[in-house]
This record gives structure tokens, C-alpha cells and sequence, in this order.
RNA sequence: GCCUCGGUAGCUCAGUCGGUAGAGCAGAGGACUGAAAAUCCUCGUGUCGGCGGUUCGAUUCCGUCCUGAGGCA
């Protein structure tokens, strides 16, 4: 057998401490799956578990990497396939929690994160969009690989000069080297419980309202302050996420504190949003409304790790 | 009580020299293969405050009533 949890869900329902709680009920260790949570010294804009629940049990993948050095989806799953089978090799239970879509699903579908990125192609073609424009991007993309330029609508420019950059990488092209189509799920290991965590949309978004003025008064702002103090870049990738990127414009100048809230709180929400349209689509999902009770879902779900085999003391 | 200015999309408002209306914000849906808390696409019918009148036709003009703000008593 070769158990495995995952939990997943919008931001702000409540996974970190159903993971912990599932974790001591079963004798787990937590691979976080978020890619903000990652990075050292983002703790309350990333709404890290405190230094006292990180304690109750294992976490791995969560507060250990440097701001600035670049994280990827594909060292995502490199480092996670490996835990967890470490993490099984030591009797104990894995169990994935985090919302960041992309993260999570690289473990379960086969995508192949195989050519390696490089700064330099990238940059010289974000040079050409300056001079050239969008269209005449995607135009490019499309004399090399018009199956993929079909699909990326010319202002997705991010996609655009990614494609690009592994045409250039490999000679071969993007849709080429597709092994899946992306509404293809495979089916799920029986001993794999894929839990989707979720509340009525009212209620996510007032639990996220709150949580973004709980972080204020936490401090926000005085975390993004001492980060630039420490000698971080405001243009670093983890400092342009949501929480981040408003405490710089408050620094800057740019908004008042109460502006700097409201966008805080609506870029929050619609966050929640994106993240409920990805994952709203896989099928393997099983979703538990935080409505009913967490209490109440923590007893169900174990029952159901009992049920489908999975190792529980 | 009188005068003035308002009452139009969930909110703030624009507009129609009379031919049933449109922006921003909020919201909704979607995409997603090495930045993913990122990046990107799509979506605006609402008794134009109520009731009458003029008109072929009124949200637009007139009357009246309700209602909000301000001013004068």
C-alpha cells in the first residue's frame, strides 16, 4: 500500500490545521504544497502555521527556502516525490496540503517539467515583446508551433515566451511534448485520498476579509519593512504575492492603509476564485464543506482513510 | 410650510436635444506543463422612484405623490 492525503482548497478555509489534526489522528507528517509558504521570513503574509503547530507534528516543504533564491514548480515536485517516499519508508503517513493548484496536480498527472528554464531566452524575448508587441510575439510563436500558439491567447505573454523558450531549448515543440490533454485526470491509487476542503462562497469571502485585517494588525506591513531592511529586493518573485505586493504600495506611497486593505482583501477573494476554478474541474476531488463542522469532517474523513485501506493507528 | 438639487445595474455615477440605456468598482464564469498567491480570456435588461398627462412613442417633457441632501422660514 502506498497511502497518501491531499488537501486542498481556497485560501483561508482552513486546511493547515485540518492537516495537522489528521495528522496526529493518523500518524502523518505535512508536505506543504503552497509556493508562498515555502520561502523563509514570509510568515504572516503567507498565513504560515504558527512556530507552536509546526511543532505538533512533521512539515516538510514549508519556511526553507530563501526569498531569493527562484523556486519552480518543477523543483515542487521533485523534492515532494522524494518525501514522500521517505515519508512512507518511515511508516508514517504523507499527507499534501496546500492550495497552490499547479504544485499539487504535478504530483498525481504525469506533466513533464523536463526542459530546463533559462533566464537568458526568456529575457531577450521579453526585449521583443517591448519592441514588437504582443501579436507580433504570438506571431512567432505560431511559425513554430502553431498547436500551442492556438491555444495561448496573444496577451498571455508569460505562456507565449515560455513556449518559445522550449522550442529554443529542445528544437521540439511544446504540444509535442504534451503526455496528457489538460481535462485528462488520472485515475487515482484506491489508497490515495484526495480531499478538497470548501465553504459556501459567502463565507469564504468573509473569512477572507477577516483574516486580511487579522493580518495587519499582525504586522504585515512591519514584515515587508523588515524584509527590504534585510536586504531583499521589492521586485523578488515572492514579494510581488498577494499581501507582499499591497504592503509595497502602502510603503511606497502609492495607497492609503484602508485602500491598501480593500485591494488586499478583493485580490484575496479573487485568488479564492482561481484557485475553486481549478480545482472545481477535477473529478477525484472529494469535497467536504467546513460548514457541516471541521470536527464533524475530521471523523468522516478518517473514517474514509479506514476505509480505503490507508495505515491508521 | 416654501425653495434648490437629487432618486438610473449590488455600489458610485454618466447619458438619452423624446425612439426602452452605459462606464468604473463589486461580482460571475473560464484557461492554466519550470514565476502559478503568478499570467491571461469572457460576461452589464435594469418596473431609468410611484401614479397620471401630453405624444404614434416617455427613463427623457408636464403634473402630482413618495423619498434623500441642502437652504429659507
Amino acid at each position: 500500500m502506498h497511502p497518501l492525503i491531499i488537501i486542498i482548497g481556497p485560501t483561508g478555509v482552513g486546511k493547515s490545521s485540518l492537516g495537522i489534526a489528521l495528522a496526529q489522528e493518523i500518524g502523518g507528517e505535512i508536505i506543504s504544497g503552497d509556493s508562498v509558504q515555502i520561502y523563509k521570513e514570509l510568515n504572516i503574509g503567507s498565513a504560515k502555521p504558527s512556530e507552536e503547530e509546526l511543532q505538533l507534528v512533521p512539515h516538510h516543504l514549508i519556511d526553507c527556502i530563501d526569498p531569493s533564491e527562484p523556486f519552480s514548480a518543477a523543483r515542487f515536485k521533485m523534492k515532494a516525490i522524494c518525501l514522500i517516499q521517505e515519508i512512507r519508508d518511515r511508516g508514517n503517513v504523507p499527507i499534501v496540503v496546500g492550495g497552490t493548484g499547479l504544485y499539487v496536480r504535478s504530483l498525481l498527472d504525469p506533466y513533464d517539467f523536463a526542459q530546463h528554464g533559462s533566464e537568458e531566452i526568456r529575457s531577450r524575448w521579453r526585449e521583443f515583446v517591448r519592441l514588437h508587441g504582443n501579436l507580433a510575439l504570438h506571431k512567432e510563436l505560431k511559425e513554430r508551433d502553431s498547436e500551442t500558439a492556438k491555444q495561448l491567447h496573444p496577451n498571455d505573454v508569460f505562456r507565449v515566451i515560455r513556449a518559445l523558450e522550449v522550442f529554443e531549448l529542445t528544437g521540439s515543440t511544446l504540444s509535442s511534448q504534451r503526455q496528457f490533454r489538460d481535462d485528462e485526470y488520472k485515475a487515482l491509487d484506491p489508497s490515495i485520498l484526495y480531499i478538497g476542503l470548501t465553504a459556501p462562497r459567502a463565507v469564504i469571502y468573509e473569512r477572507i476579509n477577516q483574516r486580511c485585517v487579522t493580518m495587519l494588525s499582525r504586522g504585515l506591513i512591519q514584515e515587508t519593512l523588515a524584509l527590504l531592511d534585510i536586504g531583499y529586493a521589492p521586485t523578488l518573485k515572492p514579494l510581488q504575492s498577494i499581501g507582499y505586493r499591497h504592503s509595497l504600495w502602502y510603503i511606497k506611497g502609492l495607497v492609503t492603509q484602508p485602500e491598501m486593505l480593500r485591494l488586499l482583501q478583493r485580490d484575496t477573494r479573487h485568488f479564492a476564485k482561481r484557485q475553486l476554478t481549478w480545482f472545481r474541474r477535477d473529478p477525484r476531488i472529494v469535497w467536504y464543506d467546513i460548514e457541516a463542522g471541521t470536527d464533524v469532517s475530521l471523523k468522516d474523513i478518517v473514517k474514509t482513510c479506514r476505509s480505503c485501506q490507508i495505515r491508521v493507528e
